[in-house]
RNA sequence: GGGCCUGUGGUGGAACUGGUAGACACGUCGGCCUUAGGAGCCGAUGCCCCCAAGGCAUGAGGGUUCGAGUCCCUCCGGGCCCA
């Protein structure tokens, strides 16, 4: 064995290697139970960065770990290769985003390599592989059918000098990204999923995650938002219908003063007739113009308008005046609120500013509250629930009571009903984009005079993405950039075979990635998206990891999604995971984001070349628990580069005595310590793994390692032996995280096969528990001595033992022992008086 | 404002179900080896105290307990999400 440690040298030796034994192939093993080991795949931009590393190292560890755990490991890596970054490159540089992304997916697949991952490339798919978006095409279809597809009308960010829409995250302080031109918002057409339909179900399915952490369940209850409530109609005074709230506070209904609707609220216009009229027009303008931001900031000044005419209000019949302002949203609800100033604050800020009427209905509960006197006098609204006043007959019930009664009398009249409303939207996945996948619709005038939009038939799929001259579609200007493909718009009607457009809009790519989870299943299948049978056998995916601010977006589109893969059949799961892993973010050495502006990135590459993947890896999984943040630390990276290099002169010093010695026991003196130190270690690395600890996985091989390393020359075939195993099993379980490092040391030492193929060692159960223990002797819970003792040792002999020594003597003489606790294996307290 | 998470040495972090706080690593200091060393090895390292004895220590304060980083209440600081 060379004396020198060089990653250099061993590490493309193994990563051949593997590849060439395809090791790392999912369906190697007969009748195994199955893990599906998943990490979000990538966006391939020019180069990876310390996160994509993290993220796959967590996921690599569990995939070796369960693979040697003698489980059918499926660990799959593909590309999320449609997007806007490589069109906006597109756009500056002139370079096709198709050419773009092959060279960046090529520099990721070598990087990925570099550092040992162990994937099955068998499987690598691109989401911008016709062969693969055909199948969202596919999905879009299936949904459609269902009604779960639509067009709709819907605001959009509207650059007014690019002409174009442009994304949420494009739009900085409320200014375009590329031009600094003010955005503005625009109704525009767009297709939109109907997620909402399944809005109560996926809020029910995060029940059945005890797997995701907290806080993402958390996220995602919040973005669906749902709220039990009541809607309530205000019959106009005129007679001409009648205005229809939404509140979860029907309780407060005869504190309510005022109605204020969403100034796009289709009744505006109808009840602005009188002298208000100028007034409100020239406010739904300005409205119009407001991004919604802004609108809602719950600091931002409440602003409205009267719009001249009232409701009655259905308990106490008194004329309601109906305003418009800018805290209510079209989209919301009803898009109209029923106005309670004394216990609602932004209800309370608007009165307070337009001096409407506050009036106090409820008051608070229980003993202790004293009254809170003349609204007039109040500078905050009481916003809890408590016991109703001044409510006609209600007056006197809690809340929550008088909420059911309240509906209840808004049924029997036909005025209400006890309504669920959520926060969450449909989702509208349409972008005048051109690097996405086309959405297969065609538009025929003489069929479909009104533009619904004609399915293209299966057997059509795919709707290619036209070649284009670069320079001439990809503009950043004017109409989508499709629909400046002439060869792509124009086509023959699917029904007619008449001149036909295509729909020049593509899709979202979070419809990429809402089933490529399945499609490694059965990457090259053409008959159908993924193979269900195969579903069967590896859904639902059982560790996926990835980035926590994929939170709302892809979890919750991807677990819509899987719904559905169900009711077509192709998937027995409506859960796509079982465990969520969200991993912490590698910060720079000086504690901010890594970032170019900053100057403080450390590249992948750079490490791996100065150290080897093994001390990369090493580094940062030793850093911190996968959750959490941490900053990167060039000396802690030197720290698990010596930790590897003592590992190998440790393997190399007795690699001459020991990788061959053998001895059928006894075991006695130092060989027996040394056997215990490494069945200790397997023992330990196993746990720490389970529980997600790897940290402290690879503290315990430190451990022994130190252990180990006072051994300086192997006297016995004892001895040697013992030697030879330990670095065997050290080999073994250290694989996870230094795996080259660790098939060079096990090879030297023997071993024919690859340690990921070999199986996870066992430890003696003998060799792991101690026979002597030091106990902790404690007077009055402070520490006064510790004593070896036999683990088996009773009270009686701890006791005994414990008094025995002086400074626990110094502390109990002259006292009166009230009461002694013994806690077997751990420590012996004398409570004293 | 509501919800969730979080606060431990000079630093990253250990402490799984209440049971010897600070594992492991970095840094620092001292030593050895070296022509040299930013290599390697050995030792020390929470704070107060000359040492020991002792005392104090897990953001602050209180509580439960023989015993609290861990459980409960109040407060303060940091983060994320929702308003």
């Amino acid at each position: 064995m060379n004396e020198r440690y060089e990653p250099r040298a061993i590490e493309p030796k193994w990563q051949a290697r593997w590849a060439a034994e395809g090791v790392f192939r999912a369906d190697g093993l007969a009748g195994a139970p199955k893990k599906y080991v998943l990490e979000m795949l990538p966006y391939p931009s020019g180069a990876m960065h310390m996160g994509h590393v993290r993220n796959y190292l967590i996921g690599d560890v569990f995939a070796r770990y369960y693979r040697m755990r003698g489980f059918d490991v499926l660990h799959p890596m593909g590309w999320d290769a449609f997007g806007l970054p490589a069109e906006n490159a597109a756009i500056k540089e002139g370079v096709h985003p198709a050419i773009r992304t092959k060279e960046n997916i090529e520099g990721f697949r070598a990087e990925m390599a570099s550092l040992g991952y162990s994937y099955d490339w068998t499987r690598e798919i691109a989401t911008s592989d016709p062969a693969y978006y055909r199948w969202n095409q596919w999905f879009f279809l299936r949904l459609l059918e269902r009604k779960m597809v639509y067009r709709r009308f819907s605001k959009v960010n509207w650059c007014p000098s690019c002409l174009t829409v442009i994304a949420n995250e494009q739009v900085k302080d409320g200014r375009c990204e590329r031009c600094e031109s003010v955005v503005v918002e625009r109704e525009m057409p767009e297709w939109a999923f109907r997620i909402t339909r399944n809005s109560q179900d996926l809020l029910d399915g995060l029940d059945r995650l005890p797997e995701w952490p907290d806080r993402i369940l958390a996220m995602q209850r919040n973005w669906i938002g749902r709220s039990d409530g009541t809607e309530c109609d205000f019959v106009l005074e005129d007679g001409r219908g009648a205005v229809r709230v939404f509140t979860t506070r029907i309780d407060t209904v005869f504190g309510c003063t005022y109605l204020v609707l969403a100034p796009e609220h289709p009744l505006v216009d109808g009840l602005a007739t009188g002298p208000d009229r100028a007034a409100v027009r020239a406010f739904v303008e300005k409205m119009a113009n407001t991004p919604r931001g802004e609108r809602t900031a719950e600091a931002g000044t409440k602003e409205g308008v009267f719009t001249g005419a009232y409701a009655r209000h259905p308990f106490t019949g008194d004329a309601v005046p109906i305003w418009i302002a800018n805290f209510v949203l079209a989209d919301y609800g009803t898009g109209a609120v029923m106005a309670v100033p004394g216990h609602d604050s932004r209800d309370f800020a608007f009165a307070r500013a337009y001096r409407l009427p506050i009036r106090q209905v409820v008051q608070p509960a229980g003993p202790g509250h004293k009254p809170l006197g003349p609204t007039d006098s109040w500078t905050e609204p009481f916003t809890d629930d408590g016991v109703l006043l001044d409510s006609g007959i209600y007056s006197g019930l809690p809340s929550a009571e008088a909420r059911h009664r309240l509906t209840a009398e808004l049924q029997r009249r036909g005025l209400g009903t006890a309504k669920v409303t959520y926060r969450q939207k449909d989702w509208g996945f349409s972008r005048q984009r051109y690097w996405g996948t086309p959405i297969p619709i065609v538009y025929c005038e003489k069929c479909d005079p009104e533009r619904h939009g004609i399915p293209v038939p299966d057997d059509q799929l795919p709707v290619r993405l036209p070649d284009i001259d670069v320079e001439s579609v990809l503009t950043g200007k004017g109409e989508p950039p499709l629909a400046k493909v002439p060869s792509f718009v124009n086509t023959t009607c699917p029904r007619c075979g008449g001149p036909a457009r295509r729909e020049v809009e593509t899709m979202d790519t979070f419809v990429d990635s809402c089933w490529y989870y399945a499609r490694y299943l059965s990457p090259n299948l053409d008959t159908a998206p993924f193979d269900a049978a195969l579903a069967s056998a590896w859904l639902p995916v059982d560790v996926y990891v990835g980035g926590p601010e994929h939170a709302v977006m892809h979890l919750l589109y991807f677990r819509f999604w899987s719904r559905w893969m169900k009711i077509l059949g192709l998937s027995p799961v409506d859960e796509p995971v079982t465990r969520l892993i969200t991993q912490g973010i590698v910060n720079g050495p000086d504690g901010r984001k890594m970032s170019k502006r900053w100057g403080n990135v450390v590249a992948p590459s750079s490490i791996v070349g100065r150290y080897g993947a093994d001390t990369v890896r090493t580094y940062v999984l030793f850093a911190g628990p996968p959750e959490r943040d941490f900053d990167w630390s060039d000396d802690q990276v030197e720290g698990a580069h010596r930790f590897l290099k003592r590992l190998w002169a440790l393997a190399s010093t007795h690699h001459a005595a020991a990788a061959a010695a053998r001895h059928a026991g006894p075991w006695e003196g130092r060989a027996l310590e040394i056997r215990r130190l490494a069945h200790k270690c397997v023992r330990r690395v196993g746990e720490s793994i389970e529980r997600l600890s790897f940290n402290t996985a690879i503290a315990g091989v430190m451990e022994c390692l130190n252990g180990l390393g006072v051994v300086e020359t192997l006297g016995s075939e004892a001895e040697k032996a013992a030697m030879g195993e330990a670095m065997r099993l050290l080999a073994l379980v250290l694989t996870p995280f230094a795996p080259h490092l660790c098939e060079e040391i096990a090879e030297a030492y023997g071993a024919t096969e690859c340690t990921v193929t070999q199986p996870w060692p066992a430890y003696e159960a003998a060799l792991v528990v101690d026979d002597v223990l030091p106990y902790a002797v404690q007077v009055n819970g402070k520490l006064r001595a510790e004593v070896q003792l036999p683990a088996s040792a009773g009270e009686a002999e701890v006791r005994a033992a414990a008094e025995a020594e002086a400074r626990v003597q110094a502390h109990l003489t002259g006292r009166f022992v009230r009461k002694v606790v013994f806690v077997p294996r751990r420590l012996i307290n004398f409570v004293v008086g």
